[in-house]
DNA sequence: CGATTTTACGAAAACGTTTTCGATTTGATA
DNA sequence: TATCAAATCGAAAACGTTTTCGTAAAATCG
């Protein structure tokens, strides 16, 4: 008992191959009588089309590629969601890799994913992508693309990203506004383009405040941990003591700075103002409750994916498809943790 | 410029494609000379083979399906970070489908896979998965099967699970050390296994204890949030006010349950007690920090792997695989959630 | 130098599908 | 009845690879 084929199919009904395929596929030219066999010989042998001849005969898999530096992660996990969602309406499959922050291992990935000749690839770099050769090698091989988040500026194909300066510069207005003056400002590795915009985006407004920007009130993680907000918390107490708030990068190190000033009973947020950013789910479950920046994550996925999907659709008919920069909103979640109670 | 192929590579050298094939997959017979000339070509052109066809001819796409309720999910999350993993070591690309806890959307991802004619399939079942059609198809047509976490005890596949019976009468046990005497239980859902033996434990060791069990203690999660925490929560303080603990079937029903009497002044652990499940990462940063049960998510998403590597492999050479369940050790995670001030 | 082995290569089939194009039959039309 | 159009079907090529088996040339041997 293998598995059913059009041959077999067409043996058992004592027609040809050509027929067998053009009644399944719902082709004019045969009878319906014929196709009325067909169909449900083909529902009793449990008939389902070799993908794998399918694949090389018309020249694409229903499969797309799609690289994040991390699955276990707040924001990765929602855009992914919302990948994956929006590939399943539209029958397509999603191959989810992960580059571990690796600029080497997120190399090797796109080579696996080229080798397979996945239909399009969705793909957010990783921290230490400061190289770009393997997404020149994407475009160059015309394979529909599309970067989020995480994005190689200058590579040319469509990106979904946000107004990460923007974004951090209103959160860093409502911490001014909420009456903090010396905010220190943890902030995220040197390469990633929206971590350097962040960074700007607190900068700027600081001065932009008459505030004075001082340099040594900037901590930079590496690796984006909790652990690095816990060790920068302490450093920062140690080394800056009439700091009246801090400012994170993301939500985890916000959760990590939190977490040692709980431990130390230094009271957040009357003794010293936490903003994080994302808005990862336990940020609102915290003791005190986290004020943050809402990146639509969901939504993010949602629009990358169609853009990937417009993009393989011109491929296909060989039509020309110029890239564009789509730029979503974020929202300042002012939540207790940067709201004085005195 | 279109994708070069053997034939290319065959025409320009004046070679059979035969050859050239043979050259670039080692083969001992082709000289050295001929060997070296079809490599750089390859490498000139940029060849890189077709899998389509690959797949087509070797009847094999190394590539697998997983299916997991969600992947926003710290548990989950965490056994797919331990699969791709693997798989990645071992030359296998995953295609991760979530099925949003739905039984109906489960199905659809099987024909899916099956479908894609992937090597092999893992799955962890939805909670309203009480039909078993869909894994008997699996294993009639001889798909490589591995469950995981919630399973369908009577499908003859391996398995890795945690004796979830036990884990929670350690918890259980603990809690009754720790001197809580009326203990709430919020349960999961009605079908899945895991859920069953969660509470199975529970009651035994309640009654083991010579405390009285009180069915209407009982509260049953329907979708397992947050939200239903925060209710039962409130149901539990309303309904039972002498109730001194509760334990949760997943730390994220526990942390809507903190949140509830955080904001309610009622004091964990003086006041009441509580206990989560699972160990989530959020669990040692709350406030009061939450005693859990930590399962080994990462080791089993390897080990998950590992066994379908091997009936793959088995199946392919065509040699029998027996299938085995493998039952993972969990710990009990005592922190401020469970021990008493006074 | 004849016989035999080794080395190097290629022809061809097979994997299962899709699609073009032509052929045959049937029914309609003048 | 001769002509034409419509309705059904099938042959065959193509997608790009892998692998078996055979053959020719070169090397080895007695």
């Amino acid at each position: 008992m293998k598995e059913a084929t059009l041959k077999e199919i067409a043996e058992q009904l004592g027609i040809s191959i050509t027929t067998v395929s053009k009644a399944l596929k719902g082709y004019s030219d045969v009878s319906l009588k014929t196709k009325n066999a067909v169909i449900s010989l083909a529902k009793e042998l449990n008939y389902t089309p070799n993908s794998f001849a399918v694949n090389l005969r018309t020249k694409e898999s229903k499969t797309i590629g799609l690289i994040v530096p991390e699955i276990v992660h707040h924001f990765f996990s929602n855009v992914i969601n919302g990948i994956v969602a929006e590939a399943e309406k539209n029958g397509y499959l999603v191959i989810i890799l992960q580059s571990n922050e690796s600029l080497e291992l997120e190399k090797k990935q796109v080579e696996l994913l080229i080798n397979k000749r996945v239909d399009g690839i969705i793909m957010s770099l990783s921290n230490d992508s400061n190289d770009d050769s393997h997404l020149k090698e994407i475009v160059e091989r015309k394979i529909p693309f599309v970067q989020f988040d995480k994005i190689a500026k200058l590579i040319a194909s469509s990106k979904v990203i946000i107004n990460d300066q923007e974004a951090s510069s209103n959160a860093t207005q409502h911490l001014i506004d909420a009456g903090f003056k010396k905010i220190a400002y943890i902030r995220g590795p040197i390469n990633p383009q929206n971590s350097i915009d962040r960074f700007i985006g607190f900068k700027k407004t600081i001065q932009a405040n008459g505030l004075e920007y001082n340099p040594g009130l900037v901590y930079t993680c590496e690796q984006v941990t909790f652990k690095e907000g816990v060790d920068y918390a302490a450093a920062i107490i140690n080394d800056h003591p009439d700091v009246d708030a801090i400012f994170c990068t993301t939500d985890l190190v916000a959760v990590g700075v939190l977490s040692y000033l709980n431990d130390h009973q230094i009271t957040v947020p009357d003794k010293i103002g936490l903003m994080g950013f994302s808005n990862w789910f336990m940020s609102q479950v915290l003791t005190p409750k986290l004020s943050t920046v809402e990146q639509p994550s969901l939504e993010m996925g949602i629009i990358a994916f169609n853009l990937l999907l417009e993009e393989m659709n011109c491929h296909k008919d060989n039509i020309p498809f110029k890239p564009r920069t789509i730029v979503l909103k974020t929202e300042v979640i002012i939540r207790e943790s940067t709201i004085k109670n005195k």
